[in-house]
DNA sequence: CCGAAAACCTGAACGC
DNA sequence: TGCGTTCAGGTTTTCG
């Protein structure tokens, strides 16, 4: 599952392999893949041929190509998105959404997407960012990252603490897997109320996210050849170094106690309960 | 305006 | 063996 280590590694293969590519034919095989395109996938594709890519960018989890000062493809990877590049011999992947043919007769690039929650589309740049990427917050690897912002973003909310670190418009980048870990390592639990975090317990965690991201970023950016430009989402990260995220019944490296799965928003949160002790329940208001 | 929850997908893993 | 169910989860949309 892409998360920002995984699309920063995506990032700079694409960077490797089509910066200053020339395109000259874009075929859309399955209208999901553009259904953020509001003009339709011929629209999409007459746009782009011809156009050159001239950056390749990130914020959080959004990657886009830019075409020109002020337009950019935005390839946003979804649950199971990938980006390929790839021979055009290469026989075609199942999941194969869009290909990109390019002036130099080099590889090709392909959209490969399983579960058809990515998807790319064409917006103008706002402010050096794509249209529907304007209301994203920064992440923790951008130079330009306020960490005290954040950390008040957090605090403002009346929320959990957990559903703040995936909230985009505050902190970009961390989903399921990287809060679970950086929760962790902060020893706070992600069911305490952001209202009551403290500013030192917010920097924390927000600390914890950004270091664990960058050794998983150390840990992905290693592993792809020449011509495929990784991505299952699996950086070399996944099975080795999670302290927490699918490790339910492992004893924690920390302490020993058997790490705990509990449900979440139709999906699951790993902790240790005895490093990061649940909130104590609301006192009772009723009665 | 805010936060919670549903909806969107496919395939692997699991239970009977 | 095979069928049905559950799970995975980022973002947008809908609801209260």
């Amino acid at each position: 599952m892409p998360e920002l280590p995984e699309v920063e590694v995506v990032r700079r293969g694409l960077a490797e392999h089509v910066l200053d590519r020339t395109i000259t034919e874009v075929r859309v095989d399955h209208p999901r893949a553009v259904r953020r395109h509001a003009a339709g996938g011929e629209d999409f594709a007459a746009r782009l041929k011809g156009r050159t890519i001239t950056a390749v960018s990130r914020r959080g989890k959004y990657l886009w190509l830019e075409i020109g000062e002020d337009e950019a493809v935005i390839a946003h990877l979804g649950m199971s998105g990938q980006m390929l590049v790839a021979d055009a011999e290469r026989p075609v992947e199942k999941h194969l959404r869009i290909r990109f043919s390019f002036a130099d007769a080099g590889p090709e690039l392909r959209f490969v997407d399983q579960r058809t929650f990515g998807g790319l589309s064409i917006h103008p740049l706002v402010d050096g960012v794509p249209e529907p990427v304007a209301h994203i917050g920064r992440d923790p690897m951008d130079p330009l990252f306020d960490l005290d912002a954040a950390v008040a973003g957090m605090r403002r909310r009346r929320t959990e603490l957990k559903r703040a670190l995936l909230d985009q418009t505050i902190v970009s980048g961390i989903g399921n897997i990287y809060a679970d870990e950086a929760l962790w390592r902060a020893r706070l639990h992600g069911l305490r109320p952001t209202e009551k975090l403290t500013r030192r317990q917010g920097v924390a965690v927000l600390e914890a996210a950004s270091e664990v991201m960058v050794e998983a970023l150390a840990q992905g950016g290693t592993s792809f050849d020449a011509l495929y430009v990784n991505v299952n989402g699996a950086s070399g990260y996944f099975d080795r170094s999670l302290n927490v995220y699918g490790q339910g019944d492992r004893a924690c490296r920390r302490c020993g106690t058997p790490i705990v799965r509990e449900p979440f928003m139709n999906r699951s949160s790993y902790s240790c309960p005895r490093c990061q002790p649940r909130p104590r329940p609301r006192a009772s208001r009723v009665f």
